[in-house]
DNA sequence: ACTATCTACCGCGCTATCCGAGGTAGCAGG
DNA sequence: CCTGCTACCTCGGATAGCGCGGTAGATAGT
């Protein structure tokens, strides 16, 4: 409650760049995704289902992800994502910001 | 241009952190926060007028700042803000909240 | 006197994105 | 049969930054 209004706004922008990090070593579905993300943040992060797929249909429309279904053996279908050229220029892109963006921070609050 | 799609959204949130540490070492009228958070990112952030007025009226209505008008010799009038004891709490939620933010980026960008 | 420029404040409408809540399914265990 | 986990999706509300326009005082150039 209390400190959750403050990090919901700097979460905004960050989805796309943790979303295509986490692609990086190889395909995986959406529901996925959302794990390795909260694993590898320590819990931290953990998009709403609300925030990732909209975030996922989006790179996928600009081209920085190729998906396709693919049934399971053991319950509902599902969309795996691969990162293609466009998207790892567009993960480049992301880290550049964010690294300028976090020194620049750094900086400021110091 | 380019770039500036991701940085603004990465910039949400930020703004208060921002304000409340230039006003640590004092009174500062909003046209002078401007130009010192300007000077003390090198540049790299520089709040637009219509971003940075609704936050010092936000803090101020939140009671983390305390503003008064007063004319100047040289030009139109200015509202000097200055920071509360409950300012001052509200800048170190803001601090921990972004030391703890950034650090979960760094570990899963790496 | 007129005009431009800098200072200094404010509000409005647009947009992006996050979240919570709700909905649709498949499959397994009690 | 019903609960719960997996797995996908969408919609509405809220937040906050930005561009743009507006008001206004003071100064300097032509």
């Amino acid at each position: 409650m209390g400190s959750g209004k403050i990090r919901g706004q700097l979460l905004k922008g960050t989805t796309p760049l943790l979303v295509l990090t986490i692609l990086r070593n190889g395909e995986l579905y959406g529901y996925e995704i959302a794990q390795r993300i909260r694993e590898r943040s320590g819990g931290a992060f953990a998009p709403s289902e609300g925030s990732l797929y909209p975030a996922l249909h989006s790179l996928e429309a600009g081209g920085a992800l190729q998906a396709t279904w693919r049934d399971s053996d053991k319950g509902p279908r599902r969309r795996y994502y691969k990162i293609t050229p466009k998207g790892g220029a567009l993960l480049a892109e992301h880290e550049q910001e964010w690294t300028s963006f976090a020194t620049a921070m750094a900086r400021s609050v110091a």
